[in-house]
DNA sequence: AGAAACCTTACAACAACTGTAAGTATTAAT
DNA sequence: ATTAATACTTACAGTTGTTGTAAGGTTTCT
């Protein structure tokens, strides 16, 4: 059954969505608590996110745009601001759609249903800038072009994206490409380390990976997020 | 840069949508013979399709109908029908966006921005109902799992699901797989089909393909669309 | 029964991936 | 400048997965 989470100050107002949504069949969880709200929803994993955006502390803007940054589910918005700028706003920050009130509930229905089918066929996407890797399938989109990753570079460059901009240990790396190993080769990572960044070179991305002296290695250029 | 096709009846309209949309950078092209509409959107692979409901001959509704069989693009259905029975059924139908004349220009190109992004991270899904295969990672999805294919079975699993459900000859199939060479074994088509069949077996679906005695084989079982 | 079409299994060649080993290059500190 | 620590590169071999060939068995139809 699809989870759907809510986001929503309004006590009515949540109650009438939450009657809305179970008796469609979908499984809701409310967010009461806005200072944890952000921890909350990623642990429910949901299948949708329906968000207000006059909330007690934290800004629903602030909220989507944190949302969107840990890579959640869709977002749905569901407002009583009807200015344009908040839709273009919202959008902005990666609110997926942007419903005003009062609405009609098979109108929220459809879109709802229309979202999750939507993220249900999306690639996980880590996105880098100017390319992105599809965890699943270890492959990395440069523009039209793509390229397949074996297992190992495929590990290694999703620990630098997630990592990015910051540093990723050389620990770190050992423990999630040879964690379950008594014992390997210090080396390892290394050789381990030019064979991506060769791989990389084939695809003109020469020099991407910087090396921390006695620390690990960072992912740089081609910044966007 | 991204293109647009617009399937507009009324001039002027197309006129100011092709004027707001061109303004923003996007490469706009309008069918305007609605007989071979499906063929000139199809051999125009736009990113984004615009389409108002009040046509001429052909509904819009059987337009998106469609295009959405023939895994075409997102579709931004942009109408005066103003009804939420007419927004529903788009949605049903396929739609992905809704939106209602008047509308304010940048509402338009925030939507369609939106839905272009979301559809450049969506997998290329064939869909046998039961089943998905994402034709670029040559990977298997069954519910919540997944399996990888080789090359081979993959080449031979998207001929059996376009086809589907006709029957897809053998001559076909050696031409996909091996085309290109000077002469392969008869019995080698076999083999493939073989181990197709044994991969298919361990992820629990069993007697999908059959063998159509004399002419060639063909995907059944779990039918959908 | 017998022939044609199809299936299965085993084998070997080949390519991709990975870890080890050995040697080279770079960096930082004295 | 010398030296030691750290990092890089290359070659080699074991392993695994994929593929084509060959040989023999099974099913289907007349």
């Amino acid at each position: 059954m699809e989870k759907i989470v809510i986001v929503e100050d309004d006590v009515f107002l949540r109650a009438e969505i939450q009657s809305i949504l179970e008796k469609e069949g979908y499984s809701v969880e409310c967010i009461s608590s806005f200072d944890t709200a952000l921890e909350d929803i990623a642990s429910a994993s949901p299948s949708l996110i329906i968000l207000d955006l006059n909330l007690p502390k934290l800004s629903g803007f602030d909220i989507c745009r944190a949302l969107k940054a840990s890579g959640l589910g869709p977002i749905l918005v569901l407002t009583s601001r009807n200015k344009l700028h908040d839709e273009l706003h919202a959008f902005d920050l990666g609110a997926d759609d942007y419903l005003t009130k009062p609405f009609h509930p098979k109108r929220l229905i459809a879109r709802i249903q229309k979202l999750i089918h939507l993220y249900a066929n999306m690639r996980v996407l880590l996105d880098a800038g100017d390319f992105q890797l599809d965890q699943n399938a270890n492959v990395l989109y440069i523009g039209k072009d793509s390229i397949s990753l074996s297992e190992n570079e495929g590990i290694i460059m999703k620990a630098l994206l997630k990592a990015s901009p910051l540093v990723v240990k050389k620990e770190e790396l050992f423990s999630l490409l040879w964690g379950s190993c008594d014992y390997v080769d210090e080396n390892i990572l290394q050789v381990n380390m030019t064979r991506l960044r060769k791989t990389l070179d084939e695809v003109g991305m020469s020099n991407r990976i910087k090396t921390v002296r006695g620390i690990g290695y960072q992912l740089i250029g081609g910044d966007c997020e």
